[in-house]
RNA sequence: GGGCGGUUAGCUCAGUUGGUUAGAGCGCCUGCCUUACAAGCAGGAUGUCGGGGGUUCGAGUCCCUCACUGCCCA
């Protein structure tokens, strides 16, 4: 049993990560039986736990935001692992990556280009196997590193969202969502990423407010071309222009009208008429349309549909045409006459400049506007007319009761969905209120290639029948063989909003006639979700709309159709904040204080890490990471680990007077009987307080509380006091009186392991080495993950609490830790030397024979404690009190008084300073309680607890301050 | 422009339906290598709870208002 003197984590946290992927520790076998039928040996009532890891980005590296979150699902699936150990219950975390079909192309793509060459070179075909060979190489970074981090995941069901399982999921949801006329094509304004050369969908838009301009341009009037030379800058010459305004004056070039509103006053005149579009020569109308803003620019609106989605909402509603003047790369196409050819920023210079040299370039003004850029290159959005596949999230198709949004607004609004912190309901019913078509379609080589093919000869589109295992060989509108796949591919949200269904096998097409899965009976809904808030409306909302869409359609075990509550992805969302730095910057690496996880954990150990990331993860508020914090805590894991040095030490020892603690007595709650002492019943009553409100924290997400209650007990209660009392009663000399010391040494050893219990999920590490210490390598199961948790009904728990209460247990450590702490308080005051044991004389106040009792009963304790040589208990006169007041040796506490025996040298100055404070202090206090005990209003309506409270600690506070008052009296002169 | 949050000790944060003298970690000051632990032990100092107003017997907590600040959506 021995370990080494000091604690260190790299010493013992490989072993264990290994250990625990090696002996597929938290693996959890699909259940055997299909269908209805629970599995063998299951009772019936048997629950899961079920958990899905978020999806790193196959291109990602481990930041503090994932280890965060990961620590958040390992402290709540471990402690779930434990609860239900010894039950049926079943606990899974699920783990994968997803194939981020933008971000791993853009990496691909950039590895070739160094090699030099490219995407188009090599031809999709080999250009996908390049990136699943990419993959294979660098795609599992982050799932080693959850390994190391000790994530207690079942690796069997490690998943890729490219995965062929999932891939037929993908596809069947594809096929039934068009069967059921809610995905349609079509050319409509998206947005759209030169950079990628792919639409992107609203959410990977980044807006930023920018300083730009507002052009002022003159578009004539037909019909007044003679006017044209009139004066330029001069608004009101307006009967041969239109003064329109713009930030973007390249797509002018695309323009095919000029809108201004029915009423404005301003152009009444120009009603009807039709304007000259100039550089390009072309005749526009002037349309009205209540939508302009007549306070906007100059109340005059270029009309572009091909290049805003206002525009070209307008252009429907007035029949006109769109003229797309850009290409895929955001270069002027062939529409654009000219321009021809030039890059968008390089168009509008030369836009301007002939503008200006024509005299129709008007004011130019300052304009803050938002400029859209991609999330994933930066790059400016542009708003294009393309086609693309949509999903019509708010269409009710003919046989449903509900669109897709209104089911999962539904799902949320009725509770079967609950979101902590529970503000995130309303943003999350917000953004679904207002929700767009979601285009799901990309131009991209890597991803699920879009299941629809075009035909040569009709030039319709045939989607497979929903089930359908093969592709279509033959149009199904004209029979021709000349059809080809689609070559765009699904959004990666569409199948990672897929996966709480299908990892557990939806839509079970696998084995023709199986029907629903066994692990889909067990494990879904999964239990929750723990993300972070930025993948709110990316992933979170389109779980919750596919979920509860698809799963719907999943009969329950016993056949009936599964309600809403049960069609959810998951029951519950918790969404953790952003880790900052220590100085609440945001992490960037431009900023450069990007704080490496690993490198963190190789220096404070992975347990220290996570144990600061659990007591800062205070629901909705942002963790600033602080390097001194996780430095605490390892001196937190350093403080258990000499705590089990100490234990361990004592049993040897005993061991070798043939005292044995029985392991039997390990591994539960412990217990104490009324016959031990008092500190036995203390950090046992102590023990079982924790227990229920680390409980009640894990149950609450306040990780925070866990963690603090956890360090509080451990440190503050079990080292500071227990262990330090129950040191003189671990005496192992031949004298010693063996069933006592036993006794001892067994609450020692079982507040101890049950602590590590309690711990483990916090510190998974350090707690499975120790705890296999306590069993010297023969523990009761292969891992501490698999105890069970200290956990403790709350009636139970409030009866043992308060049984201690009534039996004054927490009351005698109370007087007796007074005590100590007002002696060395004392000590120090008077100078004493820490080695100077001195004699004491106790007197407690009249009646209190209890606190007589417990001090006699501990004078060992006290004397260890305070350094105090020889305890007296007796009594004295006033005459002696104020002797002894005058030199300065007598403490007064309002239920016993305290004589020590000692020249001390008073510094006057200092203690004068310190009994007025004190004074002062008690004086405000008593005060404020004088007052409310004085008012009847208070005595009349505040509840008696709290008027009892009061008035004892009144009288206390008034013994106090007389005794302070005498204390400052009897001070002898400077 | 719409919505949501934050402001408590030097720093980072707790503070549950309003209730007795507002807490923790780190940092700071003083003294100790006391055989589990100097990554430690013992003792100590520190707050007009952002400003103002209101409700109440009682407000860090509820309401109004102002200031500063962060985020989301358009």
């Amino acid at each position: 049993m021995d370990l080494p003197k000091a604690y260190d984590p790299a010493a013992i946290e490989d072993k264990w990560a290994e250990y625990w992927v090696r002996e597929n520790l938290f693996a959890q076998a699909t259940p055997t039986e299909t269908g209805s039928k629970p599995a063998e040996g299951d009772s019936p009532a048997a629950q899961a736990f079920t958990i899905l890891l978020p999806p790193p980005n196959v291109t990602g590296r481990l930041h503090m935001g994932h280890m965060l979150n990961q620590t958040e699902m390992d402290i709540l699936t471990r402690w779930h692992r434990m609860r239900s150990a010894g039950t049926a219950d079943k606990t899974l975390w699920v783990p994968g990556t997803d194939h981020a079909g933008i971000a791993t192309q853009m990496m691909v793509e950039r590895q070739l280009a160094s090699e030099g060459t490219s995407r188009q070179a090599l031809g999709r075909q080999a250009f996908e196997a390049r990136v699943w060979q990419w993959r294979d190489q660098y795609g599992k970074a982050i799932l080693d590193q959850m390994k190391r981090l000790g994530a207690s995941v079942d690796w069997s069901r490690e998943y890729f969202t490219m995965d062929a399982d999932l891939s037929i999921a993908v596809r069947e949801a594809f096929t039934r969502l068009y069967a059921q006329g809610l995905i349609y094509r079509g050319a409509y304004v998206v947005n759209w990423c030169p950079s990628c050369q792919t639409a992107v969908s609203d959410l990977e838009v980044v807006h930023e407010e920018t300083l730009g301009k507002l052009w002022e341009i003159r578009y004539p009037v037909v019909g007044s071309e003679g006017e044209l030379s009139g004066a330029p800058n001069d608004r009101s010459s307006s009967l041969g222009w239109l003064t329109i305004a713009t930030t973007r004056p390249e797509t002018m070039l695309g323009d095919v009208a000029v809108a201004i509103h029915p009423e404005d006053e301003r152009y009444l005149h120009l009603h009807g008429k039709k304007l000259l579009l100039p550089l390009l020569n072309r005749e526009i109308p002037i349309v009205l349309d209540p939508w302009v803003s007549r306070d906007f620019g100059t109340g005059a609106v270029k009309i572009t549909p091909a290049h805003d989605p206002n525009d070209f909402a307008l252009g429907q509603r007035h029949n006109l045409p769109s003229i797309n003047v850009m290409d895929d790369r955001a270069h002027i196409n062939a529409n654009g006459g000219p321009y021809a050819g030039l890059e968008r920023y390089a168009a509008r210079k030369r836009v301007l400049e002939d503008l200006e040299a024509l005299g129709l370039l008007g004011t130019i003004h300052d304009h803050k506007l938002s400029v859209g850029r991609c999330d994933r290159s930066k790059d400016v959005i542009e708003p294009r007319l393309s086609t693309q596949w949509f999903i019509a999230v708010n269409k009710t198709p003919s046989g449903f009761g509900s669109s897709i949004a209104a089911r999962a607004i539904q799902a949320v609004e009725e509770g079967h969905v609950r979101f902590t912190p529970d503000n995130y309901k309303k943003t999350y019913l917000n953004w679904m209120e207002n929700i767009h078509d979601w285009c799901i379609s990309r131009q991209l080589w890597w991803g699920h290639r879009i299941p629809a093919w075009h035909c040569e000869i009709c030039h319709q589109i045939t989607v497979p029948e929903p089930g359908a295992k093969s592709d279509p060989t033959r149009c199904s509108h004209c029979q021709s063989g000349e059809i080809t796949q689609e070559t765009d591919v699904l959004d990666t949200w569409f199948s990672s909003g897929l996966l709480p269904v299908s990892v557990f096998g939806w839509p079970f097409l696998k084995n023709a006639g199986a029907g629903v899965s066994p692990d889909f009976t067990t494990f879904y809904p999964t239990s929750l979700l723990v993300t972070g808030f930025d993948i709110l409306f990316f992933w979170v909302a389109r779980m919750i709309m596919m979920g509860c869409w698809f799963a719907a359609d999943v009969p329950m075990p016993d056949g009936s159709p599964r309600p809403l509550a049960e069609s959810v992805p998951f029951r519950e969302v918790y969404i953790h904040a952003l880790v900052r730095d220590a100085n609440r910057e945001k992490m960037s690496k431009t900023k450069g204080n990007v704080i490496d996880p690993i490198e963190i954990v190789k220096k404070y150990g992975t347990d220290a890490v996570r144990f600061t990331l659990a007591s800062m993860a205070s629901p909705g508020t942002d963790i600033a990471f602080n390097e001194a914090r996780t430095e605490g805590y390892r001196a937190f894991a350093n403080k258990i680990w000499n705590a089990a040095r100490f234990l361990f030490m004592n049993v040897d020892r005993a061991a070798e007077i043939g005292i044995h603690v029985d392991p039997a007595a390990l591994g539960g709650m412990p217990t104490a009987a009324e016959t031990d002492p008092l500190e036995a019943r203390w950090i046992v009553a102590q023990f079982n307080r924790t227990a229920m409100l680390v409980n009640e924290d894990l149950a609450d997400y306040r990780y925070d509380n866990a963690a603090s209650n956890i360090y509080q007990f451990f440190w503050g209660l079990f080292c500071d006091w227990y262990l330090e009392i129950v040191k003189p009663h671990l005496d192992f000399s031949e004298t010693a009186d063996k069933a006592t010391v036993g006794a001892a040494l067994t609450t020692l050893l079982s507040v101890f392991e049950s602590s590590l219990r309690l711990l483990s999920p916090f510190m998974p590490f350090l707690t499975e080495e120790i705890w296999h210490a306590v069993y010297d390598g023969n523990p009761p199961s292969r891992s501490i993950a698999l105890a069970s948790y200290p956990a403790i009904e709350r009636e139970l728990a409030i009866r043992i609490d308060q049984k201690a209460e009534t039996d004054g247990v927490y009351e005698g450590m109370f007087h007796l830790q007074n005590l100590v702490n007002v002696v060395r308080n004392w000590r120090q005051r008077a100078d004493v030397p820490q080695k100077e044991f001195i004699p004491i004389t106790i007197i407690p106040s009249e009646g209190r024979n209890d606190v007589r009792a417990t001090f006699q009963q501990n004078v060992d304790v006290i004397r260890k404690l305070t350094s105090v040589s020889e305890i007296q208990f007796g009594e004295i006169d006033e005459e002696a009190r104020i002797r002894l007041l005058n030199l300065g040796n007598l403490i007064q506490q309002p239920n016993f008084e305290v004589v020590l025996s000692y020249e001390r040298t008073i510094d006057i100055p200092a203690e004068r300073e310190r009994l007025t404070k004190e004074i002062a202090k008690l004086e405000k206090g008593l005060a404020s309680a004088e007052r409310q005990l004085g008012n009847e209003a208070f005595l009349a309506k505040a509840p008696a607890a709290i008027v009892e409270g009061l008035k004892k600690q009144e009288s206390e506070n008034r013994q106090l301050l007389t005794k302070a008052q005498a204390a400052l009296a009897a001070l002898p002169a400077e």
